[in-house]
DNA sequence: GGAAAAACGGAGGACACACTCCACTGCCGC
DNA sequence: GCGGCAGTGGAGTGTGTCCTCCGTTTTTCC
């Protein structure tokens, strides 16, 4: 990783310039992102500090409330889930978006702390919002044009589904997949 | 309303019997049920007892735990939601199932209370899953036996998916009403 | 009408968590 | 190497909520 900002997206928080701070900073952040996956956005911060290593005065300063650090692991996901859009460019459109879906559905589903927050509306929520939309929505496009996808649903209206899908409790994971394969119908066209 | 316990449900805490805190407990009922409707279940309750116009201790006396309130609560939602199904009983099959789910839709789409505790097993809502399995559950079968509804699709799913879609933010009700169409349709045989 | 029993309510102790502050530590540039 | 200063960590303070306890009030029953 390089030093500056990574991307407007996580532009809330500063990467610190000295080394072991940076070390730092990088271990909360991976102690939060676990955190707010397994526990919930309600994680107390000294529990998060403690399994980074490192003193809560640390994690105070790097991350001077909840909110910045919960954007900063929210950003960090965001972005990847961005990149993968790419990999999947060249698959025929409906199993292009539904495979991008499914990466979202991994990186999002196993933690709940996105969809917890998801009506917060801080500014880099909206960025956030912003990016994965501009990385999604041309799939669901695609998909549309070729007739694929129903033309009466949005992009946004397949998004929230899935995220509202995927965030309630199910008896297995099975059962989780065959539901979103059911509701996935829905969106799609000459099915059935 | 008598005195003796209501229904199964709601056997974890007794309806008092002196007039006045019969009147209590019936007060803290409607204000635990607003406030967790309003505010999540994480609504202190303090103000539940302060809205209701009676003393913390009250609260503590007809509801030993958080828990046994928000039973409370839940119980009496079920309950409504159970006789909405005797209702629909004379529709044709996939205009009775899906008339209860919209019932269903609007007790528990408002109050996310019953979303977020979903994965909670205590007794009480073992027999609120179960009673209300039982109230809606034929009313798929029918659905589905009139090759209205897919086949590989059970009940639980159903449910399951619908509180997911529901306990989302929308941008407005309007979406979330689309949404909750695509799903079903999802669900619908010989559709589009 | 009065006594016994039931219920009330809110002050206060206990606790959990957020956040601050500052004496100490160990990088980094010279 | 070493001095200055960015960075550290955790003890301590503040706040909000849970829950108990008990003197006071209300109801019920004779």
């Amino acid at each position: 990783m390089d030093d500056r900002t990574p991307s407007a997206l996580s532009a809330v928080v500063r990467r610190p310039h000295r080394a072991d701070a940076r070390r730092n900073f990088d271990k909360l952040l991976a102690a939060a992102r676990t955190a707010f996956a397994e526990q919930g956005t309600g994680t107390p911060l000294e529990d998060i500090a403690r399994s980074a290593g490192v003193g809560i005065g640390t994690l105070y300063r790097n991350f001077p409330t909840r909110q910045a650090l919960f954007d900063a692991v929210y950003a960090g996901e965001v972005e990847e889930l961005c990149h993968a859009a790419q990999d999947v460019a060249d698959l025929p459109p409906w199993e292009a978006f539904s495979t991008w879906l499914d990466r979202f559905v991994s990186y999002v589903g196993t933690k709940r702390a996105i969809s917890e927050e998801l009506n917060r509306d801080s500014a880099m929520f909206r960025d956030a919002r912003k990016a994965m939309y501009e990385a999604g929505e041309p799939l669901f496009a695609r998909a549309q044009e070729a007739g694929e996808a129903r033309r009466d649903a949005s992009f946004d209206d397949v998004l929230r589904m899935i995220t509202g899908i995927i965030a309630t409790g199910y008896v297995s994971d099975e059962q989780r997949g065959r539901v979103l394969g059911f509701a996935l119908d829905g969106i799609r066209t000459g099915k059935n």
